[in-house]
DNA sequence: AATGAATGAGCCTTCATTCAT
DNA sequence: AATGAATGAAGGCTCATTCAT
C-alpha cells in the first residue's frame, strides 16, 4: 500500500530478472553475485538487502514458476466437461509458452543435477509434486472416460497416465533443448494427440 | 631393473569408478577431488597421473557410454527383418540397462546445465549426435514399413521418428530420476509399445 | 549514498611498498601472496582488487622505476653545453638513488634469471632499452666532442660508449650487491671519471 | 679405481650436464626434476641417487665453476714479471671462456636473487670470494707496479683495483646477456686495456 | 537504503621426494 | 643400482558475503 512496498518489490523482480538472464546465459555456478547485480544495475550490497544468499535467488525463481504452473492446473479441471476432451487440453497446456520456459530449462538441469543445491532450493521435490499434479489430474479425466464408456476400460489409469506425463516432459525438455522449428514441433504434438487420441479409444465397442 | 609394475588401465577403471560414485552422490561441483582420491584410496596426486583435469573425468565417463551406446545402435540397424520388430526392439534398446544410467543422470543434468562445463566436454553435442542416430535408425525402419505397406503411409516419418526419440528419453529420464518401481516402469513400457505399434499400423488397409 | 571512499592509487602503491619490502628480504619465488597481504596489513583477496596476479607487482614495480629512469636521462641530453662535461653528468646520474635499487637488485637478478618471468614481465626488454638510451645519450656527446675537437678523434664512440654502459652496470651493480662502503664507492667513481676523462682527451693536440 | 667408482663419476657429469642444460634453458625454478631425468636418460628416482635434493645440482655445478676459476688466478700470480703485463693479462683472463659462462650467467642470477636458495648453495658467497681473489692480484700489481715505478704512485690500489674488478664484471656480464658479436665485444676490451693502460702510467715522470 | 571495498575459507593443481619392486 | 608410481604439502586465485560509510 506504502510507495516503499511497491518500491522494494519492484526491485526484487528487477533483481530477479537480472538474475534470470544471467542464469540463463551463464548457468548457476558461472555466473557471480556480481555480474547480476551489474547486470540490475545496482552494487552488490543491494542485493543482499532483497536476498539473503545466492541460493535465495533460484528458489524465488523456481517457487514463482512452480506457482503459476499449479493454478493453470486447477484451472484445467474444470474447464472440459468431455475427459477425452479435457486430456487434450492437458497435453497443450505442458507445451504452452513453453518458449519461456526453454530459457531457464539449462538452469533447472543445473539444479536438479547439483544434490546440496536442489535440496536447499527443493526444487526437485517440488518439481515432482508438479508433475504429480499432471498426473493426477490424467488418472482422473481417464477414469472418468472409462467410467463414462468412452475411454477404453483395458488400459490402466495410473500407468497410462505417468507415460504420458513422461512423454510429455520429454517432449518439451527436447523442444527447449534443441531448439526446434516451431513448425516441426507442432506436427510433432499434432502426432502425438492423434496417437493418444486413437489409443485411448481403440477398442471401444470391442465385443469382449 | 624392475619397476613397479601396474595395470595403469586397471587404475584408470578404479579412478572413474570412484568419480562415477561421488559425482553421483554430491554431483560435479560439490565433488573435491580429494573426495575421488578417498574414495579410490589414493593421494589426490595420484588422480592426476591418470587424468589431467577435474574436466577430464566426466570427459572418460561420457565417452564411454557414448561409444558404448554408438555400437548398440548400429547392431540394431541389422538384427531385425521386419521393420515394425525393429522399431519396438529400438525401443526396448531404449531401456536396457537403465538402472546402470540412472546412477550418472544428475551428473547429465550438471553438465548440460553448465555451458562452460558442457562445451569443454563437449556431451551436449556428443548426447545430440546420439539421439540424431537412434532418430535415422526410425525414420529409416518407418519409411521400409511404409514401402512394404506394414506401416500406415499417413503419418510422415521424421516428424513420428523424432517425437518417439523424445518420448523414449523423457521416459527413460523419469524412470532415473523419480525411481519407479521396475513393475510399475515395465507397464508403462508395455503400454507404449502397444499405443506406437497400433498407431503405426492403423488404418492399414482402410479403403480411401 | 555514501559509499566507502577509498583512496584506490595510495592503497596500490601501499601494496606495492609492501611488496617492494618482501620481495626483497625473500626474492620472488619464496614470496607467497599471504606474506605481502599480511605485510601490507589487509586480507589476500584485497591484493587482487588491485593487481590480477602475483606477475603484475614487479611488472608496476620496474614499469615505475624504468619510467622515471627514463625521464632522467632526457633531461640529460639538454643540461650541459660541454659534451666532456655532459658524459661525466651522465656518469654520475648512473650512481644517483643507488640505495634506492640496492634494495631491489636481487630481484631484478630472479627475474632476469627466470626466462618466463621475464617475458611476462617484459623485464629485460625494458632494461636492455633503458640501456640502449644510455648508449645512444654516451654516443651522441662523444660524436660532438669529436665534432668540436675536444674528444680524441681516434677512439670509436660507438664501441666506447657501450664499454661505458657496461662499466657503469658492473659498478652500480657491485655496489648494490656488496654493499660497499659509500666513501669507498665514492673513490671509485671519482677513479672511473678521472680515467675516463683523462682517455677521452688525451692525444688531443697530438701530431699526427 | 674400481670400475664402479668410475661408473658413479661418469653418471654423476651425465647428471650435471643435463642440469646445466635444462637449467640454461628453462631456469631453475621453471625446472623440472623429471625435466632433467628426461634429459639425462634415467628415471627420476636415479637423480636421487647421485643428489639428494634439487638444489644440490646448482650447488655442484658452481662448485666446480668456481674451483675451475680459482684455479687460474692462481696460476696468474705467477706468469708475469711485469704489473702491467700481468694486470692486462687479467683482464684478458675475465674475458676467456665467456661463452661457456654464458650459458649460465641467468641462472646465476635467478639463485643469486633468491635469497633461501643462494644461503643454501653459498653461490654468492663463494662468488664474492672469487672476486676477492681477483681484486687482491690487482692490489699486488698495482702495489708491485708503484714500487717499481711503472704505476702512477698517485692512485689508490686498492680503491682502483675494485673497481676494475666490477668494470671487468660488468662487461663480461653484458656480453653474455646480451649477446655482442665477438668483434663488437673484443673492440670493447681492446679501449679498455688501452684506457686502462694508459691510466696507470699517466704522470709517470711527471714533475711533482 | 545503497554501495563496493574488504575479506578469507576453500579448491585445483604442481612437483620434490620417497620407496616398493 | 635403477625405476617411476605414488604422495601430500603448499600456493595462487576466486567469490559469496559482510559492513563501514
Amino acid at each position: 500500500m506504502s510507495p516503499k512496498i511497491v518500491d522494494r518489490e519492484a526491485k526484487r523482480q528487477a533483481i530477479l530478472a537480472a538474475a534470470i538472464a544471467v542464469f540463463a546465459e551463464k548457468g548457476y555456478h558461472a555466473t557471480k553475485m556480481a555480474d547480476i547485480a551489474r547486470k540490475a544495475e545496482m552494487g552488490k550490497g543491494t542485493l543482499y538487502e532483497y536476498f539473503r544468499t545466492k541460493e535465495e535467488l533460484p528458489k524465488s525463481i523456481f517457487g514463482l514458476m512452480l506457482e503459476a504452473f499449479d493454478q493453470e492446473i486447477s484451472q484445467l479441471e474444470q474447464a472440459h466437461a468431455d475427459p477425452v476432451d479435457a486430456i487434450m487440453a492437458g497435453i497443450q497446456l505442458c507445451f504452452q509458452d513453453l518458449d519461456e520456459f526453454a530459457y531457464v530449462t539449462p538452469l533447472v538441469f543445473e539444479i536438479l543435477g547439483n544434490k546440496d543445491l536442489d535440496r536447499s532450493i527443493g526444487l526437485s521435490e517440488d518439481f515432482k509434486q508438479w508433475l504429480e499434479g499432471i498426473n493426477q489430474f490424467f488418472i482422473a479425466q481417464i477414469q472418468a472416460g472409462q467410467a463414462q464408456g468412452k475411454i477404453s476400460s483395458k488400459l490402466s489409469a495410473p500407468i497410462f497416465a505417468r507415460m504420458l506425463v513422461s512423454i510429455l516432459d520429454g517432449m518439451a525438455t527436447h523442444y527447449c533443448m534443441f531448439h526446434f522449428q516451431p513448425d516441426f514441433f507442432m506436427a510433432q504434438v499434432k502426432a502425438l494427440e492423434d496417437m493418444v487420441c486413437s489409443y485411448l479409444v481403440s477398442s471401444i465397442g470391442d465385443k469382449q
